[in-house]
RNA sequence: GGUCGGAUGGCCGAGUGGCUAGGCAGAGGUCUGCAAAACCUCCUACAGCGGUUCGAAUCCGCUUCCGACCUCCA
């Protein structure tokens, strides 16, 4: 077991070495998707950092429970705790029953997680398949008097609780500061507290989406689905918590308190927070408008876009900056990231045709220990895939033969491929059909060979543009000619 | 207004008290029938102003600008 591991903690703000609660287990939750709409690139790149983080602890062989949420009931329009949840508000929209909405983007979500390659989570429970354990969690808290009833709702009690606990640990801010600055919600507001939420939400007569409770029909609030479902998968202490940062001051704040409440205990060792996708220096976000669509993104179907760019391309584009660290969204970046990223693919399906000499200029595994270093600090992929540029350099080089390798090397070199590009990094040659194509792109090459040897240039250069248009680029070496998906 | 985080070469992005990633773009070269690819070489930046230090892009202070959260959002 790898025990180098750095997570960075936002809990205590400072990187920490990773040491699960119950080794080799790992339990690990992630908040998911709210389902009344489609998700855009922004929440994917969240989806994508802790696909990388599950593929790396994996690879570590820790035995990880992967548990990510869907959000299909409670999630209101505005914080104010009354009014619509996202589903019924959509679904008298496009006039369909909440579930086919629920439905509808579920799909989605699990459509477009798959084509950007992610691994699905161990389990992927469901607000709705879980309202007797919320209801059982709120009458508990209840019970230990951090909430209180009112017609037919009930709400926790901020106040009361941050008398014995730190309400504000997860982003330290000041309780008085935050209540002094919390918007006043107005004359109708049922809750006793500026920062109180709801655990429980009474259903007015119209409201389809509703569950019979000990306080009347109602729905449960968003932040308890999360406190329940993780207590009941991963136990009422896990490893790591993840989610997007915005989710930190409001849901996870709450979600922490929740379980402080309920099971007296801190619900998660390690709070991993993955930062915001931008576009032109601003977050992208569904209600800002300038979300990108994944189908936009690969089509070139937007307005921003040039041109469009493949699932794996933009997998690339994310894994090249760190998770923490927000990245901006341009053409010119997707651009770069193409270029290197199918250069970097090229080199690797080369690793295989290598000959090795009886000697070796290059040390690999001081290259491998370069990239476990950078996983290692808190899964740094942007130094991992510098390093496996200079793989790709490495394996170029040999196959030019300017550069030699023996058998221990090259076998060091192919593991150090596998594992990363292709396992941790989890990145895919998305070229097709090459298994059929082969012998008759061959074919094809033969007779332009043929050509050659005549010094029949015409039909040559003929040849090899009429594959170019058709996606297929030649490259010619001495002895042989190669080919490549453009 | 409060809290927090940023400002890195033409672009994107790591890093972080001395060894000064990487990708893309650009320049030159090798190879080649010509291309392409690949390889080699070059381009060496850290917002501004002070301070600490033998030495700072990295630490401290101030200034300017930007962003996030504080309201649903990954």
């Amino acid at each position: 077991m790898n025990n180098n591991l750095v997570v960075y903690n936002t809990l205590t703000r400072k990187k920490e070495v990773f040491e699960p609660i119950n080794a080799p287990f790992v339990g690990m939750y992630v908040c998911g998707p709210t389902v009344y709409g489609d998700v855009h690139l922004g929440n994917c790149r969240t989806f994508i950092s802790f696909d990388l983080i599950y593929r790396y602890l994996v690879h570590l062989k820790y035995k990880v429970r992967y548990v990510r949420n869907i959000t299909d009931a409670g999630h209101l329009e505005g914080d104010h705790d009354e009014g619509d949840d996202k589903f019924s508000k959509k679904a008298r929209l496009e006039k369909l029953e909440p579930m086919e909405i629920v439905q509808r983007y579920t799909i989605g979500f699990h459509d477009v997680l798959r084509i950007f390659n992610t691994i699905p989570p161990n389990i992927e429970p469901t607000a709705t398949g879980h309202i007797a354990e919320q209801i059982e969690m709120v009458k508990e808290i209840i019970d230990n008097g951090f909430a209180y009833k009112i017609n037919g709702s009930v709400y926790f009690d901020v106040e009361k609780y941050s008398k014995e606990y730190n309400y504000t640990i997860l982003t330290n801010r000041n309780i008085d500061d935050l209540i002094a600055n919390s918007r006043d919600l107005g004359g109708q507001d049922e809750k006793k507290g500026r920062l109180d939420f709801a655990l429980w939400i009474k259903a007015k007569p119209e409201h389809i989406m509703r569950w019979p409770s000990p306080w009347g029909w109602g729905f449960p609030g968003w932040h308890i689905e999360c406190s329940a479902m993780s207590s009941k998968y991963l136990g009422d202490t896990f490893d790591i918590h993840g989610g997007g940062m915005d989710l930190a001051a409001t849901h996870h704040t709450n979600e922490i308190a929740q379980s402080q409440a309920c099971h007296h205990t801190e619900p998660a060792k390690y709070w991993l927070h993955t930062n915001m996708l931008t576009v032109n220096g601003t977050r992208m976000s569904k209600s800002a408008g300038n979300g990108f669509l994944p189908a936009e993104l690969f089509t070139g179907n937007h307005h921003l876009l040039k041109r469009g760019f493949s699932p794996m391309t933009v997998r690339f584009f994310m894994l090249q900056a760190h998770y923490r660290s927000t990245l901006d969204f341009s053409n010119e970046a997707l651009e770069a990231s193409d270029k290197g990223f199918r250069r970097l693919m090229n080199a690797c399906a080369l690793v295989e045709k290598l000959q090795t000499s009886d000697h070796s200029d290059v040390d690999i595994a001081k290259l491998s220990r370069r990239c476990y270093d950078a996983m290692n600090d808190d899964f740094n992929s942007p130094v991992a895939i510098a390093e496996l540029f200079e793989a790709a350099r490495v394996i170029n080089s040999i196959h030019d033969g300017k550069t030699c390798i023996d058998q221990a090397n090259l076998s060091l070199l192919s593991t150090l491929i596998h594992d990363f590009v292709y396992d941790i990094l989890g990145l895919k040659e998305e070229t097709i059909q090459t298994d059929e194509m082969g012998p008759l792109v061959d074919f094809i090459i033969n007779l332009r060979l043929q050509a050659r040897a005549d010094k029949d240039y015409a039909t040559s250069d003929k040849i090899r543009n009429g594959l170019f248009d058709l996606g297929i680029q030649l490259k010619d070496n001495k002895e042989s000619t190669s080919w490549s998906k453009v």
